[in-house]
DNA sequence: ATAATGGTTGAAAACGTATACCCTTTGAAA
DNA sequence: TTTCAAAGGGTATACGTTTTCAACCATTAT
């Protein structure tokens, strides 16, 4: 492959003006510019990104941290990110890390080592102090789906304990008085928020949500199946089912209508997050929106910022409230 | 951040040491290699990956082309990618180039300015002889869902005919005589060859397969609507629809249904790519599997392989053949 | 005519790493 | 004792860029 000095050599001139031409440099004059640029165009020349991140200590392309592509909230999320890298040039270096800490830990490591200064990174298995620390040393590191007080404005994240209460008050004021919840099982903050959200309207609205109304699974469609499975087994009595997100929301009623019951008829259900899957099942499911996309969106656009010099604000944060979207799995009682 | 140099002052060596400790070379004594260890340790050292690709000409880093994230087929692409990559300790650069040719050629070349040696792209706006260019400059170029026979050996593809006919076939087999087809309006392959495999069955059942039997949309859930609306709007007679995908799919179900349409004990409906929604959408499609995810991981084996070194052999190639998922969208007339 | 100016260009150093090649020490074989 | 090989380690160069600084040339103002 050809490089600057090919180049250089070819048109009779130093490498610094080939460089100068290159980046649109301002010292050169415009015949030789002209013959400079024919030359490259020949030979089929191209800058090579190594080289030059190693010089100029920048590197032209965002680090992406999230969990499985194959979710399609993730999925979202990477697309939000790429819709802003794309309109800026930057390309996106990936790094999947499956919410367990090794991996985690490796894949931002990984991306250190790429010397990228802009991260977006999805992390619910690493604490609180190994994220601050990595956030001194990457000038553009911003988190996403998640906060820590101590970097809050480089934090964008959904609040989570409204979007629970909402999902429950939005059933009591349907006429709900016994809901039953699908949480998911892993130990990290999203399902304890949300849950906590849910008992606080329940509370408010002087009803109750025995433990025994709560069931835990893997939070995909599986999960769900098997959750309302149990629920069903233990013969409790519930008019509305809250689950912890569209997968399991769908699984869910899957396994209602198995058991003959009628979804929304007999037994409403909502979800969470509002992806693609949410419009394409029957009956379409009431959801909670989360705009995930716009937030990785947001996540790209803070962290290309504070990469390029620009310093946070202090007491600044990035919170989004989820809302409803009522569509046809929910029904007054 | 702390360089080899640094690394080698505060432990009293030399630069070739150090890196020798950090690449595991011969020749250094054990004690001397626990010291440097310790010190990089103590220090935080993170090799530079661009320098170390500058001096090497090795990347550590696969490329990958696609069109959308947030299209559940190429989430499904991508992470069949990753689950090689993770394997083999390698990064992946991700470049979107949304089925545009400017676009897709703009990220084949970002991704050759980072040097990459392996690149599994997706493309269906560039010519073959284009992509046939790249080949040669690439050793590890793999193009997925695609055949160029001049790199037969570096295509991972779907026989695409061969799935359209069985598609059809299978409603044939299930008595449906009068079958419209829903296809994408994009003029790339894949629809014209899956297209193709449905007339050749038709014809060799002898039955006809007017052209006002088949309609053109966006390939999603909206473009399944709105040709289920126009083909309805026309008054055809049919008991079958052949949808392009999986979303056009859903998305005919939801229009024929709001028709008061039951689907599937008046018209049959069939998808093709076996993507997540098939499951999730109600009644379940029946549809065609497409293994994207075993295909993408097979795609960046390839491309690993054959940039260290190995050459492809010739005359080889990679194709895959769909297989029909009976579920509950297709009933027998 | 001379000096000053401004626009072009080139030489060289730097970025962080890997490696070919050379030097030293040590112990064993001759 | 001499010779030699092996092991351990250092020196210097290269990778392909960017950028600072200085030099050059042709004008133009004095």
């Amino acid at each position: 492959m050809a490089t600057i000095k090919d180049i250089a050599q070819a048109a009779g001139v130093s490498l610094a003006t080939v460089s100068r031409v290159i980046n649109d440099g301002p010292k050169v004059g415009s015949d030789t510019r002209k013959r400079v640029k024919k030359i490259m165009e020949e030979m089929g020349y191209r800058p090579n990104a190594n080289a030059r991140a190693l010089v100029t200590k920048k590197s032209a392309s965002l680090g992406v941290v999230i969990a499985e592509l194959h979710d399609p909230f993730f999925a979202m999320l990477a697309h939000g990110v790429e819709s802003v890298t794309r309109k800026n040039n930057v390309q996106i270096l990936l790094s999947a890390g499956s919410i367990e800490k090794e991996t985690e830990l490796r894949a931002i490591e990984t991306l250190l080592e790429h010397r990228v200064e802009a991260m977006v990174v999805h992390s619910k298995a690493l604490d609180d102090k190994t994220l601050v620390e990595f956030s001194k040393q990457v000038p553009g590191f911003v988190l996403i789906n998640r906060y820590i007080p101590e970097i809050a404005n480089r934090c964008v994240w959904l609040d989570n304990v409204t979007g629970g209460r909402l999902m429950a008050e939005y059933a009591i004021n349907q006429g709900h008085e016994h809901v039953a919840v699908i949480s998911s099982q892993y130990r990290i903050d999203d399902p304890n928020q949300r849950l906590e959200g849910v008992r606080t309207a329940i509370k408010h609205a002087n009803l109750v949500l025995p433990e025994s109304m709560i069931e835990y699974a893997t939070p995909d469609q599986e999960g769900g199946e098997l959750a309302m499975q149990n629920l069903l087994a233990t013969g409790a009595k519930f008019t509305a089912v809250l689950a912890y997100n569209d997968a399991m929301a769908s699984g869910a009623m899957t396994m209602l209508q198995d058991h003959g019951i009628a979804v929304p008829e007999q037994v409403s259900v909502m979800g969470y997050d509002d992806v693609l899957l949410a419009k394409y099942c029957r009956p379409k499911l009431t959801t909670l929106r989360y705009p995930v996309e716009m937030m990785a969106s947001k996540a790209a656009e803070l962290a290309l910022k504070y990469a390029s010099g620009k310093k946070p604000e202090e007491g600044l944060t990035f919170k989004y409230t989820p809302t409803i979207i009522k569509r046809d799995s929910v029904v007054r009682v």
